[in-house]
DNA sequence: TACAAAGTTCGATGGTCATCGAATAATAGA
DNA sequence: TCTATTATTCGATGACCATCGAACTTTGTA
């Protein structure tokens, strides 16, 4: 990965906001894995999130019901963790599904060894 | 280590000039630890780095000779490498001695795991 | 078809950032 | 003491960013 990815990589996550917003969508879909496949278990008031996918649904509105942010800044701020490679995210109907990209958290981990 | 610190480590290392001068400390203080401890290696065009104690010397002066930026703009991008705690810096003289903040280091690796 | 729900897009605004050159300070050596 | 080297500080400038509300789009449902 060139130097340039990573430091927008880093650009997305330093503003606090929306690192916030990325460690929900991360933390959430990194559950234990005690449940079983298939299973959807619940990560937010109304979202779920399925362990052997690791997709997490309705992440937009669980955000928007988690912080004090408007929902346009709120979708701004999901399309900088899109661009930035961190997250990918697709609709279907009103469902708003979204997932991390692992390749990318890796990528920051190995960054520095 | 709260949020926002982290945010402030990210928001140092989003600025690609910023990235690469914080590389080059990185890397050059960490070459493989094949040579005697308390030798000086050569890390630059004129800058020493001490294995054993992974300070560098005359790291402005090397990044100031390495990078098309005027010497403020360098300044300043220090000052933010230390802000953020990434690195330690002091002046002796007129020796800029310059090293990791491997804590700091290790908290990015530990972020997201 | 009308309406509610869920996101997006747009334009505006106030704030922060990267960069520069000039002026200044500290220091080592002639 | 004079001068060159090295780094900092300051003020200006143009670019980018976070945030908002309003208007719009898409979709599911009554």
């Amino acid at each position: 990965m060139e130097l340039s990815n990573y430091s927008k990589i880093f650009k997305a996550l330093s503003n606090e906001q929306r690192l916030k917003i990325f460690l929900m969508i991360h933390k959430q879909c990194c559950k234990p894995a005690g449940t079983q496949a298939g299973t959807e278990i619940k990560v937010g008031e109304r979202s779920t999130c399925c362990p052997a996918t690791r997709i997490i649904e309705k992440a937009f509105t669980t955000v928007c019901n988690c912080m004090k942010l408007s929902r346009s800044t709120i979708s701004h701020h999901f399309k900088e963790l899109q661009n930035a490679g961190l997250i990918t995210c697709e609709r279907e109907g009103r469902t708003y599904r979204c997932k991390v990209n692992e390749q990318a958290v890796n990528a920051i981990k190995d960054f520095l060894k």
